[in-house]
RNA sequence: GCGUCCGUAGCUCAGCUGGAUAGAGCAACGGCCUUCUAAGCCGUGGGUCGAGUGUUCGAAUCACUCCGGUCGCACCA
């Protein structure tokens, strides 16, 4: 039991047995809560619950702080103290401190890593860009979110899978198809019109060199019709593999790539017909509507338009359908801010299907703006893009890029300035974090060549200095962090850890040396920043950041 | 018009399930390299927490209204 466990079952006690006594009145007990109080004078931990408890039991809460402090103790106490409106402050025997960091020293590369939660999978689904061109920035955000939410959520013991849906069928699909034929009849030195609606970037272009270069102009002849579908399979399995590698590039890989034509037709007839049976859906003007206001959205919406063919919503209703049938018990999506109006519908369409629309949990990332120079980097008016993932990574490197997108919450807009990702200076959080990282194993080197290795039984209780103590404290809050972050699905939590926990060691690094000082220190020491380079390494694991071992 | 998210130091942001003097980094200024990586450390200055009202013993935090910015409001995907 941590010791947080420990403070809180003794307040829980110290109430219960209060109220026996006759002091407080019987009732509901508030919740507790502890803290780290903002500065050490106030003891190791505070609780606020005798102010919580105020109205509850009717008493002054500097009272109730008092009869609870009467009926606490426990070796690991000191002392408790009464401040404030009724803070109750803790300090603690300063062994129950090393003593837990003991443990931790001996879970070794296992600390971070919490237990394994029995309960059903959660499915994280994100990036699922359309597989017609190449991953932009905003890609690069849901695709470091999304990697870093899966690792955050393993790490914090609950079972995840990750999946990617690939929006292979309909429209956009013809239309890429489309943009390489003419791209394709270009090159070859016929007069086209390229389509209005179709793709300019250059990785079209790209993709029809491609062709050409593998089998030359016996394409030609055929009908424009047979073209097409060859070139739309061509360009899509081209397309698709880009993707893929891109994304590895990028630290983010998939446990499931789920492809929408699966659900072409009986999928999504099944699904209309569920909907059918239970009357949530309904025919007008030639069209099958989803009667999604009786779910809270604005107005009904087409499902199967009044030509036959299915809308990207009846697609959408079959696959959530899917995912739910496989029986996840959460099923996370992560989607760019732009889609926010559509989470309600699919909301709606979950309850019509008879599922608890609970289980769909929506993450909306906000748009990413590039500054280069202190100006924004301008879209292109064609592509409609800026610039793409892989000019990111190249310009400023994977690691900076997968920092720089997960340093922020996710609901907040990203001010992403390319001068500074790219900077070599303590600017650059990226590089603050691993240059720690970098000292730590440089200790070890000469540690090594000084023939010093890591003591069984380290003397722990020499760490006095305060920047030891600081960054023992903050080590013994990781799995803490860990738990809080994947319950808020928060990454960036993760992030400002591993660069506070940089900071620590910096000052400690400063102020107490490894190498000459006294034996029994010196092994102390080694164990502090043996722990320290390891959750750095763990926490920018989670952040899908590496961890380098000389800068 | 409706909805999303945001508004905290000159800049970029933490803090937001209400609690003790509102925190970092950058920028500005002043220090620290004959010993483990100065991509580092230590210090100084800097804030009507967008505005207002309410709830509360207590509000940056909750509620409501307003202001400013953002993205969206298709039988597109």
């Amino acid at each position: 039991m941590d010791i947080k466990e420990t403070l809180e079952k003794a307040i829980e006690e110290a109430a219960r047995a209060a109220i026996s006594d006759g002091v407080f009145p019987d009732g509901e007990l508030a919740k507790i809560v502890l803290e780290v109080p903002p500065q050490k004078e106030f003891g190791d931990f505070a609780t606020n619950f005798a102010m919580q408890s105020a109205r509850v039991f009717r008493m002054n809460p500097r009272k109730i702080a008092e009869e609870l402090s009467a009926r606490i103790q426990g070796d690991w106490l000191d002392h408790t103290q009464i401040a404030g409106p009724g803070f109750l402050n803790f300090y603690l025997k300063s062994n129950v401190v090393y003593d837990s960091f003991r443990r931790i020293l001996e879970a070794g590369e296992a600390y971070g890593q919490l237990p394994a939660k029995e309960m059903d999978t959660i499915q994280v689904e994100y990036v699922s860009a359309n597989p017609t061109g190449l991953l932009h920035v905003g890609h690069g955000r849901g695709a470091a979110a999304g990697s870093a939410l899966v690792n955050l959520l393993r790490a914090a013991g609950y079972p995840v899978e990750s999946e990617y849906y690939i929006n292979d069928a309909g429209n956009q699909m013809d239309n890429l198809a489309r943009s390489v034929n003419a791209r394709y009849l270009e090159l070859l030195g016929r007069n086209v019109e390229f389509p209005e609606d179709g793709y300019h970037g250059e990785d079209i272009i790209d993709t029809a060199k491609r062709i050409i270069a593998k089998d030359g102009n016996r394409y030609l002849d055929m009908s424009e019709e047979e073209r097409l579908e060859i070139f739309k399979d061509l360009a899509y399995k081209e397309k698709l593999a880009v993707l893929k590698e891109d994304l590895e590039a990028f630290q983010v890989t998939f446990d499931k790539w789920f492809s929408e034509r699966t659900l072409h037709p009986e999928a999504i007839h099944e699904a209309v017909q569920v909907l059918r049976e239970n009357g949530t859906i309904y025919e007008k003007e030639g069209a099958l509507w989803l009667k999604s206001t009786d779910y809270g959205d604005d107005k009904d919406r087409v499902v199967i338009r009044d030509n036959g063919v299915p809308t990207y919503l009846a697609a959408d209703i079959a696959y959530h359908r899917n995912k739910l049938e496989r029986g996840f018990g959460k099923i996370i999506n992560i989607w760019g801010a732009d889609h926010h109006g559509y989470v309600c519908r699919v909301r709606a369409a979950i309850s019509a299907l008879g599922y608890d629309a609970s289980k769909l949990e929506v993450l909306l990332l906000q748009m990413v703006s590039l500054y280069r120079s202190g100006e924004l980097v301008k879209m292109s008016k064609r592509t409609g893009q800026s610039i793409t993932l892989n000019e990111l990574m190249e310009e400023v490197g994977t690691d900076a890029a997968r920092y720089f997108f997960l340093m922020r919450s996710l609901d907040s807009q990203l001010d992403f300035d390319l001068d500074l990702a790219k900077k070599k200076s303590n600017d650059n959080p990226v590089y603050y974090i691993q240059y720690a990282h970098a000292r730590i194993c440089s200790i070890f080197r000469q540690a090594e060549e000084a023939g010093k290795v890591l003591s069984e039984n380290p003397q722990l209780e020499l760490l006095q200095d305060e920047t030891e103590t600081a960054l023992i404290k903050k080590i013994e809050e990781y799995a803490e962090e860990i738990e809080k972050a994947a319950k808020e699905y928060a990454p960036q939590r993760i992030a400002r850890y591993a660069y506070e926990l940089a900071g620590l060691f910096h000052s400690f690094y400063n102020k107490c040396r490894i190498m000459g000082v006294d034996a029994g220190l010196a092994e102390a020491r080694l164990a502090l920043v043996t722990v320290t380079a390891h959750v750095i390494r763990h926490s920018l694991g989670i952040l899908g950041v590496s961890a380098p071992e000389k800068m």
